[in-house]
RNA sequence: GGGCGGUUAGCUCAGUUGGCAGAGCAUCGGCAUCACAAGCCGGGGGUCACAGGUUCAAGUCCUGUACCGCCCA
């Protein structure tokens, strides 16, 4: 027990907890009999500095672990980096630029060694930035996608597809990024909306003065085309389909050709063919055997074979195109466009498709175990619509083109002859050449898509291919948390490749929580500067309430708009839980700290109902977690500790403890330190600073929090021993059920709050100051008044008063302002300071409500419909409403007329 | 063109199996009351996007429309 500081500071401690957790080893899995949880985070980039996105994804697999962790379960959320292939080489290459050098010059050899250089002093950025925010992972098993534990199932994992003929090599139109210098998959192609142009080509039929008109949005791309193509049967071309073309500019002869892909009302219904540069004609191309030429570049300009636009970019080129062909009177008509283009989701370059060697997997036999992973439930999706993206891309999937013309990365393990060309999976370069005898080999240039090692991060991060105890353990993991973007990128492919090498799923649910956007709903980027650093923001506010403000603001799998005022919300939360605490505390100081609950049979309305609360707010926050409703357990948490823990119960027990005799304000303060505990456990896994900083300052500490004990919902029953009271109840038997007393109790609070906030609601209308305190006096049941009766000290301090009656026969004095609360009737006197048209005005406003829904409730009473088909005890219970709104009618009425005396 | 999501207070969002529309922020009024002004007490503010339908009863279920956003082609 030591003393809390004033301010709630968790620049003072946050700091101090994590040091000490992970020096002491506490994020390492512990032996359970419970059982076992296990998440993988989604590794970041090796170069990435934590964002606000960051913040969310890594709070949410936080929240789960530590739950788990305090659960008593084998708990494990292990770590880890990606290298990122090409951001990383960008990075380091700019960076040699800055200096002076030139990648290229230094060769692939020292550019890699710069890079692991660049690796080792500052890769560790995001992870300790992950540290700052909280993050209970197991660092000792913090892997990065390069390590050579890693590497090697990336080479294992090439070697078993390639012998099941699942990597095949092959020349094919890939994605090809100018910026980066390599090609990319479909995946990390970006679809942008563009303004662009449609321009109208005509293409002359040979030996003749007519022609075909061609639209397109690339006119450049045209001096690569092999043919046009028709829809079969278009009736415009029927005099010409058998005719062959001369391509403008460049004479070529091509051919027209009739295909069903041609939309003959997209356009002039002729549509240019140019297998070497757009996906849908290279396909087109292969089904009639037409020649594919290439007139771009991989630096992205024209080549040799664009005559005399080589050496052109590709959108100077456009335009000097155009030029010529409106010189020579083939430019028939201009017209504004928009479409999607495709760019670099790295660079934001506009992708160039070309033909190029590359490698593929075969992604179709892999994809049918992944479909029916989904369909049986096996791998579930929290919220499930996303299901459907998932199945919809899988029965769609194409072959993934796996190589990257980067030096950065796992370099392909294939090998050829020098001699033949003949390839060898790595190993076989050590012998001769099957095909030609040679021994003179090189390896494969290119390196793996990085995506290509993080499908495998669920178990080659816990030693696969080796036979390791932690793969034993660990494996099959039990969620993944990530974002919908990655469903393609990652947790398809993490699907696909648990079942391929593992024989089973590598997670049984995958959450997916939505993107962090600035406030005006903008993705967060850097260009727009709309991002905030989470460091700045932790060192503001703190972790705890940058956490607790992402969770309570993210609607589940919903964007979230995120503004650095917001945080407040979990700011003020943090502020408010601790001064709970320092109120506590304080009030421990002078006596023996009491330990557990007071025998049941003493425990007050007012105790009874907190704790029937708080069994409440266990269970809910037990289903909400396993329910991945992380915003509802941060509103629930909130709004108990807020409005009813601390407006309610601490401040009867302030009263308690203050006013009532020394038992009295024992028990309320054993209570007090009970569920306080309790909160601070619930709130652990959404704030774990603050929650660990205040429970080691209280007594009873066994162990640290974060370790646990997690509540559990019917543990004040045992623990107050004994029976409940059959407390003052407004009415019923006295059952001795804890469930009955509870229950009671949570009426009788419900009236009794009733109480005091209409006579602090009468207090405020009429302008009476809050240090005053005032004579009030209420016409009551018996039942009632013993509830109240029960209360008295509470009332008093609550509402101010001074002197009470309680009475069933109670008659408004002079000069007296009432109000209703439940049944009962509350005056409050104020001699001398009543204005009589206020409170006329607020009398007649209260009637006209009051007779609105009078009007509502008799509608349904005389309806025959209403009365036959609702549910039993709806017609009842709206009986029972019509009767009390014409009670309140009655007094309201009685109250107008008696401001007439 | 296909799929998905959203539309509730000025703003950001909750709203369980249909049964009296809520919170935070903002706003207005009051308050140094000894845990907290990062606070306390009270107030105002809504045709639940629109149009139909089901139902005794619809923010909630069904159909359609509009607008915004995302993904895929």
């Amino acid at each position: 027990m030591r003393e809390m500081p004033k301010a709630y500071d968790p620049s003072s401690f946050e700091k101090r907890w994590y040091e000490g957790w992970e020096a002491a080893g506490r994020f390492r899995p512990r032996p359970s009999e419970k059982g076992g949880y296990v998440i993988v985070i989604p590794p970041p980039n090796v170069t990435g500095a934590l964002t606000i996105g960051h913040v969310l994804n890594n709070t949410i697999q936080d929240v789960l672990i530590r739950w788990q962790r305090m659960q008593g379960l084998r708990t494990l959320w292990l770590p880890g980096t990606d290298h990122a292939g090409i951001a990383t080489q960008n990075v380091v290459k700019k960076d040699l630029s800055a200096r002076g050098v030139d990648y290229r010059s230094l060769g692939r050899e020292a550019f890699v060694a710069e890079v692991w250089k660049w690796k080792e002093a500052f890769g560790g950025k995001i992870t300790k930035q992950l540290r700052l925010l909280g993050c209970s992972c197991d660092w000792e098993r913090e892997r990065f996608t390069l390590d050579p534990g890693l590497s090697g199932a990336v080479e294992e994992v090439f070697r078993r597809l390639y012998a099941k003929g699942l990597i095949y090599r092959g020349e094919y139109l890939i994605h090809w990024c100018v910026g980066c210098q390599t090609a990319v998959s479909d995946e990390e192609v970006e679809h942008q909306e563009m303004d662009a142009r449609f321009w109208h080509i005509k293409y002359p039929v040979k030996g003749s003065e007519q022609g075909i008109v061609v639209a397109t949005t690339r006119p450049e791309t045209m001096l690569g085309d092999t043919a046009v193509a028709i829809h079969p049967g278009d009736e415009r071309y029927r005099a010409i389909k058998d005719r062959t073309l001369i391509l403008p500019l460049v004479g070529r002869e091509i051919p027209i050709i009739e295909d069903a892909y041609v939309d003959p009302a997209f356009g002039t219904g002729a549509l240019k063919i140019t297998p070497g540069h757009d996906p849908n004609d290279f396909e087109i191309g292969r089904r009639y055997g037409l020649e594919v030429v290439s007139v771009i570049g991989a630096d992205g300009r024209m080549n040799e074979r664009a005559g005399r636009f080589a050496g052109m970019d590709r959108f100077e080129a456009r335009k000097a195109v155009v030029e010529e062909l409106k010189r020579e009177g083939l430019l028939v008509k201009v017209e504004p466009f928009r479409h999607a283009v495709g760019h670099c989701y790295r660079c934001r370059t506009m992708i160039e498709p070309m033909v190029s060697h590359q490698w593929f997997v075969r992604m179709q036999p892999l994809a049918e175990r992944a479909v029916a992973a989904a369909r049986s439930g096996e791998v579930r999706f929290v919220p499930a619509r996303w299901e459907k993206t998932y199945l919809h891309w899988l029965e769609n999937v194409r072959d993934w083109c796996i190589s990257r013309q980067l030096w950065w990365g796992h370099r392909i393990p294939v090998w050829y002859c020098r001699g033949c060309g003949q390839a060898v999976l790595s190993g076989g370069e050590t012998e001769p050449c099957a095909g030609c005898g040679g021994r003179e080999w090189r390896q494969d240039e290119d390196v793996l898509d990085t995506w290509f090692s993080s499908w495998l991060w669920p178990f080659s991060t816990l030693g696969w291919p080796e036979e390791t105890e932690d793969l034993r353990a660990f494996y099959p993991t039990q969620a993944l948390v990530t974002a919908p973007d990655i469903i393609f990128f990652w947790v398809a492919r993490m699907v696909m490749a648990g079942y391929e090498f593992m024989g089973e799923k590598p997670f049984g649910e995958v959450y997916l929580h939505g993107v962090v956007r600035d406030e005006q709903g903008r993705k967060m980027s850097k260009s727009l500067g709309n991002s905030p650093d989470p460091i700045d923001l932790i060192a503001e506010f703190g972790a705890d309430a940058l956490r607790f403000t992402m969770l309570m603001l993210t609607p589940t799998g919903n964007d979230v708009l995120f503004g650095k005022k917001k945080i407040e919300v979990g700011r003020d939360f943090a502020n408010k839980l601790w001064n709970a605490g320092r109120f506590i505390l304080f009030n421990l100081r002078d006596g023996e700290p009491p330990a557990g609950l007071p025998p049941a049979a003493s425990l007050a309305p007012e105790d009874l109902w907190i704790l029937g609360r708080l069994e409440g707010v266990i269970a809910e926050t037990d289903r909400m977690l396993a329910a991945y409703d992380f915003t509802g357990v941060a509103h629930l948490l909130y709004d108990f500790t807020w409005k009813e823990f601390c407006a309610w119960y601490l401040e009867i027990a302030k009263v308690r403890i203050q006013r009532g005799s020394a038992a009295e304000g024992e028990r309320a303060r054993r209570v007090l330190l009970w569920v306080y505990r309790r909160v601070l456990a619930l709130l652990h896994p959404l704030m774990p600073f603050i929650t660990e900083e205040i429970w080691d300052c209280l007594p009873g500490k066994e162990q640290e929090l974060i370790l646990g004990p997690w509540p559990a919902a019917g543990e004040w029953r045992g623990a107050a021993g004994g029976e409940p009271p059959a407390a003052a109840a407004t009415g019923g038997s006295a059952g001795g059920a804890p469930d009955a007393a509870a229950q009671r109790a949570a009426g009788d609070m419900a009236f009794f709050q009733e109480v005091v906030v209409t006579v602090r609601n009468l207090r405020s209308e009429m302008n009476v100051q809050p240090a005053q305190f005032v004579a009030v006096g209420i016409r009551a049941t018996e039942a009632q008044a013993r509830v109240l009766a029960s209360l008295d000290e509470p009332l008093r301090g609550l509402a101010r008063i001074e002197q009470l009656t309680i009475s069933p026969e109670y008659r408004k004095p002079a000069h007296a302002v009432s109000g209703v609360a439940g049944a009962a009737e509350v005056f409050v006197l104020l001699e001398g300071v009543l204005d009589l048209d206020a409170e006329r005005g607020r009398l007649m406003k209260e009637l006209r409500r009051v007779e609105g829904l009078l009007e509502g409730s008799r509608k349904r009473l005389v309806n025959e419909d209403f009365l036959q088909r609702a549910r039993p005890g709806v017609v009842e219970q709206e009986r029972g409403k019509l009767e009390q709104l014409e009670a309140a009618r009655a007094r309201i009425e009685r109250a107008l007329q008696a401001l007439e005396e």
